[in-house]
DNA sequence: GTACAGCTTCAAGTGCGGTTGAAGGTCAAG
DNA sequence: CTTGACCTTCAACCGCACTTGAAGCTGTAC
């Protein structure tokens, strides 16, 4: 397969798949005599999983890690179970640090309903945000 | 005030002043003989303004408007109530994309606890993201 | 006079995951 | 034989909010 009809099946471009490549993601393909990259079957499935773990918000240098493991002939299963956990946590702090900030947003509204412009002094900014 | 000393009493960098110069957030202040930047204790307000705004997640363009505002001599309040109202929606929806992402890592940390890696086919690069 | 902190400008780099553009070679159809 | 779709490399650019570095001037203390 060439570049663009692996592009098409997976959904990615083909300048993303030549980057992959760069960033040690795919191994360099085989190339015809005309220096054209010809793709195996198998670079889907690696792709698929490029693809699946972006979804989730991996790295694609955690990505690359899993990858390399799998190429050394060892099943990466427990790396990515501990990639996953960690992700859990990551989203959970992300999560908990938005919905602090929603609060204090909602505090802002509130203020800012029960505000009167003409108490906006011209001495400073917005006394909304500042407190 | 020197820069240095403006850039203490706010907590910034002094790079992040002449930044926000050059971003049109502040003022081109008066220079000494010796081309030294000389602020008025106006800034302070300004670059609390500007930090506080950044706090609850503004961009430094939406904080641009802002200021252009009051230094048109108008009160910037119903523009920053709707600013944090459109922010408090962005991060309702960052939330739950957020939820969504965790939901789907559990399930995928469940499937890769009950995994056996001997499962794991040498042929897909690791089925517990893939599916 | 000399050390040292502090200021100046300008250009370039950072992270991340790519995209875009230029200049050109290749391949099948008509 | 030309058109057009596809491929190649390489370098530069995107957003965002800065930081870093180079090269040099200023100001004060000792």
């Amino acid at each position: 397969m060439q570049i663009g009809e692996v592009a098409r099946s997976v959904g990615v471009a083909t300048s993303a798949i030549r980057y992959y490549e760069e960033a040690g993601l795919i191994p360099e393909p085989e190339r015809t005599r005309s220096g054209y990259r010809e793709y195996q079957p198998e670079i889907l499935d690696r792709l698929g999983f490029i693809r699946a773990g972006q979804a989730v918000g991996l790295t694609l240098a955690q990505l690359r890690d899993v990858l390399a493991i799998r190429d050394r002939g060892d099943a990466p299963c427990t790396h990515v179970a501990a990639l996953i956990d960690t992700r859990i946590d990551e989203i959970d702090q992300r999560i908990s640090g938005l919905r602090k900030l929603r609060r204090e947003l909602t505090a802002l509204a509130e203020t800012a309903a029960h505000f009167d412009p003409s108490d906006c002094s011209p001495g400073s900014v917005c006394r909304i945000l500042t407190g």
